[in-house]
DNA sequence: CGGTATTCATACAGGTCAGTGTAGGCAGGC
DNA sequence: GCCTGCCTACACTGACCTGTATGAATACCG
């Protein structure tokens, strides 16, 4: 399943469309960025828009879709070829740089999920639960192939302390957050009660 | 500083307003809820809002204030009475009766961010910053109260767990977010490198 | 060579946005 | 009795919103 990247199927309006969303979308916020707005400065007119995406719904999906497949390649490639435990400190300074790169001002997901809080049905909140659950199941595996125990419930945790780092740092002034979570996230691991047998 | 709530100062229509304003734009978001709608909402003219509040911006902030007001001394009055580092693990437990009674669909405060990404200026993201900072400062006043080293580090820590517990609540369908994030709490504060002398 | 896909340019519809203006009603205090 | 503060009602502006319509140019592909 979902073998090959989609993506080179796009065309080149398309491929324009979604590079400028990903800027601007994220930049000024979702429901700041209008249609006219974003065929303008993708050099693209609006009926080419429509003809491509439909809907700014369908558009807005696209966007958090080929976001949160950049987020994923991002953290697989930091963390690879360490061992189990190293890569859940990993995935903290993996997210520490993707802030420094593409994400200084918060998550992208969360503030899709505020900006349509009055549009239930939209298409994106699947994605935005998809890329959350993602990350959760991500720490469950990693934990689980370092022997350790409560599996379940230190994945949740970690995945809190990622999360809410970034809203620190973003949000609060406090651009230690991310490396105090990651400190956390190593005392928990060495937590007793966690210790596989 | 700051003696008495300027609250009941507020003429009936100016309440009426702020107190609709605290439920649709909560619910559906600030930039979803225009200024028509929410003066019919309150049974008040657009005169009457703009008489009392001079703009949309000010009314977002007065609003986001009367909130954090209103969070604050929930925690403070779910907390009171009991030994410093039995408060630390409370404020979490007061953060899930908040979340089922006032806040099931996120932090107001962060949906608000998200909103005002294109007005760097607006007067409510003081508002925001200061409602972050006074819960990590609160826990480093409950840290230090408890007898914990590395107060700094360790208040971010839990001010992180708290945050992130949010958004894994509302926005990932995990309903222990909170509950996981306090027994992590408890492991970081019972972990012996955070231990006083 | 003909057909299909892609894109351009422009104009328009119908609605909502924040914010202002004008005019008047009503109550409490001096 | 008058003035001030609070409020209603309603019309209006100019900008922006999503989405559609019309018509034509370009390029690839059989």
């Amino acid at each position: 399943m979902n073998t090959a990247p989609q993506v080179s199927q796009l065309t080149p309006a398309a491929r324009a469309i979604l590079d400028t969303a990903g800027r601007i979308f994220y930049d000024r916020g979702i429901s700041a960025v209008g249609v006219d707005t974003l065929a303008a400065e993708a050099g693209v007119t609006k009926k080419t828009l429509y003809d491509q995406f439909g809907s700014k719904a369908t558009l807005v999906a696209a966007y958090l879709g080929e976001r949160d497949r950049h987020f994923r390649d991002w953290i697989e490639r930091e963390i690879q070829g360490k061992d189990a435990e190293t890569q859940v400190l990993a995935v903290f300074d993996a997210l520490g740089s993707w802030m420094d790169a593409h994400s200084p001002k918060g998550c992208a997901f969360v503030h899709a999920h505020g900006a349509l809080l009055n549009a239930p049905d939209h298409p994106a909140h699947n994605v935005i639960r998809g890329e959350k659950v993602w990350l959760r199941t991500k720490f469950e595996h990693l934990v689980r192939a370092a022997g350790r125990d409560q599996q379940q419930s230190l994945a949740t945790q970690l995945a809190a302390l990622l999360e809410g780092a970034t809203v620190l740092r973003s949000l609060a002034d406090m651009p230690d957050a991310v490396d105090e979570a990651r400190d956390a996230a190593d005392v928990l691991l060495d937590s007793p009660s966690r210790e596989g047998s």
